[in-house]
DNA sequence: GAGAAATATTTCAAGCTTGAAGGTTTAAGC
DNA sequence: GCTTAAACCTTCAAGCTTGAAATATTTCTC
């Protein structure tokens, strides 16, 4: 499999964006692999499944459909397979809209309200397991560059 | 969409762990999705395309679909598709290899390289400005840092 | 208020992704 | 050598993901 040095684009500053971009797609995917399979094995869900639910957990009285892309940044028609799967499962449900007829609230059931602090607690003790290599203050310091790293384009700040 | 103050989780110091987690996967999310619509819109590519013919790149003369696999950290079936579509496209090929008829070589073709250095340019110079936020140093320090902070289990470094 | 534009959601095809199961070939153990 | 295990790859079903097109409803504009 022998390496070959590189040479073709002998570019000035943009290499180092790019290790920086290459190190944090190491990082994401080592981790996201690790709850992936976690989740799988412990909980029988998965990371989207996960996501829809922890968005809908922090917004108790539920999300529109809209809303619920727009917060996760994924497409419209995405959202809509996966709620459909966690209502089929009894843990999300559709509620009408009063004043709009066109629009869907999306909220946790009981049961989803449930579950998901379960697999909340785990995730949070994996996350630490998997990127703990920090002191709390590195921590809180790289958090805060990767966020001023970001040029511009910066809404919805947790 | 009233968000609701959280109280559930009250750990201690996973939650700042937590929190760089979800920093690095907004980063994350943001620049690749950016890319992906970039290499759509003006090469007609997707990212995992890229990366594939990124990997094959960098080891000019060819890599085992098992290794190819073990690079991106993405499972065996997965490059046996994106393989073939590129095969299909004409911009890479499998060979045999000589002493092993399970195995088989993956290389780009002549078409394949010039094609991906057209995309790898355009590519550095899109990751620059996504994250271009930092100075040279900065982002050298973020990488170093976030290298440090997987507690384990680093293989095959850069 | 009728028509046009905007908003909210679903559906669809194509591609990505995984984990598991299957087929082939090679290596190891005996 | 023969059996068993290991390695390599593909196939498959299920789910994820996107962007675009289709529906339905609401709002805007005249």
């Amino acid at each position: 499999m022998n390496k070959i040095k590189e040479s073709p684009a002998p570019s000035p500053a943009s290499k180092e964006s790019l290790r920086l971009w290459l190190r944090i797609l190491k990082v994401q995917r080592m981790v996201e692999a690790e709850l992936r399979e976690r989740l799988r094995v412990e909980f029988d869900t998965t990371l989207p499944r996960f996501d829809v639910m922890s968005a809908l957990y922090r917004y108790r009285d539920g999300m529109k459909m809209s809303e619920l892309s727009r917060a996760l940044k994924v497409s419209n028609g995405n959202v809509t397979g996966i709620v459909d799967r966690l209502a089929e499962d009894g843990l999300a449900l559709r509620v009408p809209v009063p004043g709009d007829r066109r629009a869907a609230m999306v909220r946790l059931t009981k049961r989803g309200i449930e579950t998901f602090e379960a697999q909340a607690a785990a995730h949070e003790v994996w996350v630490h397991e998997a990127l703990g290599g920090l002191e709390g203050e590195e921590s809180a310091m790289v958090a805060r560059m990767l966020d001023h790293a970001l040029t511009e384009g910066d809404d919805d700040a947790q």
